[in-house]
DNA sequence: CCAATAGTGTCTGTGAGACAGTATAAG
DNA sequence: CTTATACTGTCTCACAGACACTATTGG
């Protein structure tokens, strides 16, 4: 420990502070990076049948070197006198969707040592969870890409996004830890498009929030306050990446949701009731 | 973003690499901090009853200022150039308990302003499952604390831990984070012993291992090669602080267990098989 | 024999999976 | 009437919780 090379003693804690040398350590940078999800629905030229749902993820389109001309995650450099890495978080959250009051939890630390070829830059990525209606402003450089394609086999996971104007597809090898039956390290297969180890954390962002869904009322951060039971179950099958049956869904949530006087109707088929989610 | 103030233009990234000034950024120290978690016994008196199991923490007590004297888990800067945070949190663990192939998971950043009074220095905090019969050499200032109460009461945590000599105990309240059901903020309330915010990063830990032993099979990287199915009981007994029944535990510990011929005898009650671990 | 743990059999209730069926709007 | 979704009833199966029971050792 780069601390123990201190010898000289000391008798009070305040003395030690006043001498203390922070120069002897050696520093870096870190940063934030947040994985912004959402929910987006692509209208169906039926009109009977509904809008397809798909998770979607904020992008922001780099002007300068490094990646000059790539996508990246939001993100920004924390400013270690003033604030913590949520903070920070925040402060980006804010510029990038203008909202306060969002689901923001933290997600892992990543910090290979050539992830940034400018210097060492370790950066706490966060998920955030928003409901896209809240959105009013758009924000320049930024796009919303929606996940078209997610699948995974023999341990690849291959993820295709798209924001109406470019495609972004990369994949990613899951390699099982040692000592661990349920672990994985990260390896990027291929990925043009995306900055920096953004890839990986954009597929640590979904998984985490794919194995919270279940134990968490986490979905309701992506709702709006009235919802149909048929909107929220088909975005419980985006994140979960399959089918739910009716019946099961609906026992299950019931605990969750009230049931409400309003209806949506003009659909082309039976109106459904709103709901609303209740703690 | 304090990248963003770079105005002249490149035509490369490599000439932008070139020109880049690194030390236009705010700078910080990392740490890592690790909760290396076992589990003891505790010798009963009564020679039929088996012995009390608990899990134990290992601790070192600093010799330097800060926090002079107390107690505190094992950790250390960060080395920007040569290594990841993992990296250092295997060279620590290594230092402390001379064994590599350690069960190890990255738990959460820690990066309250405060935290240090040296200065910002933020920490990623690791948990470590070892199985205490594979150590050998005892380190110095080192010394397990076996965790011989844990009471949770009003969302107000209390744990009394104990290594035969002194007795270090704290209590963390947890606060509701906004918009969730389920996440806490930690609080000290009260913690006269631990140096730094380890009393949180312990209970973080602890949690996590908690939360994960009913879903994946941690438990056996705390275990010997061969145990008896009383023994593995008791360890997630102590670890979910609840008594379990016994058939329901057997039948589902069946899956991860294999029984073998050899017999756990000299108890003062019937023998036992003793069982491994199938993956 | 006693005390303590090892280990098994079985009933019951809960709840998910599965499938079939009824209800109701717009066009 | 058709099509699509909304919503419900019910059977089955897996499995955890609970309790009772037998087995086996050292002293």
């Amino acid at each position: 420990m780069i601390g123990d090379v201190i010898m000289k003693e000391y008798n009070s804690e305040e003395e030690f502070l006043k001498d203390y040398d922070s120069s002897k350590f050696e520093k870096l940078s870190m940063t934030t990076d947040i994985v912004i999800l959402s929910v987006s629905s692509k209208d169906s030229s039926n009109y009977r049948k509904t809008d397809k749902k798909m998770m979607s993820v904020l992008l922001v389109k780099r002007d300068t070197f490094p990646y000059k001309g790539k996508w990246c995650l939001p993100g920004g450099f924390l400013n270690p006198k003033e604030e913590t890495l949520e903070e920070c978080a925040r402060r980006i959250l804010k510029r990038e969707t203008n909202l306060s009051n969002i689901y923001l939890e933290q997600l892992y630390t990543f910090d290979r040592i050539d992830r940034d070829p400018r210097m060492r830059i370790v950066s706490t990525a966060y998920v955030a969870l928003i409901d896209k209606n809240r959105l009013t402003d758009q924000v320049e450089n930024a796009s919303w890409f929606d996940i078209i394609e997610l699948e995974e086999k023999n341990n690849v996971v291959k993820i295709t996004m798209t924001n109406g104007e470019e495609i972004i597809d990369f994949s990613i090898k899951k390699i099982l830890r040692e000592k661990t039956t349920d672990r994985y390290d990260f390896k990027t297969e291929e990925n043009e498009k995306l900055a920096f180890d953004h890839d990986l954390v954009i597929l640590s962002g979904i998984e985490r929030i794919r194995n919270k869904v279940n134990y968490t009322d986490i979905v309701f951060n992506m709702m709006p306050e009235y919802f149909t039971l048929g909107e929220l179950q088909q975005v419980y099958e985006v994140i979960l990446n399959k089918k739910l049956l009716d019946p099961a869904f609906r026992r299950i949530i019931a605990k969750k949701t009230v049931k409400t006087t309003k209806m949506k109707t003009g659909e082309g088929h039976r109106p459904s009731y709103l709901f609303k989610y209740k703690r």
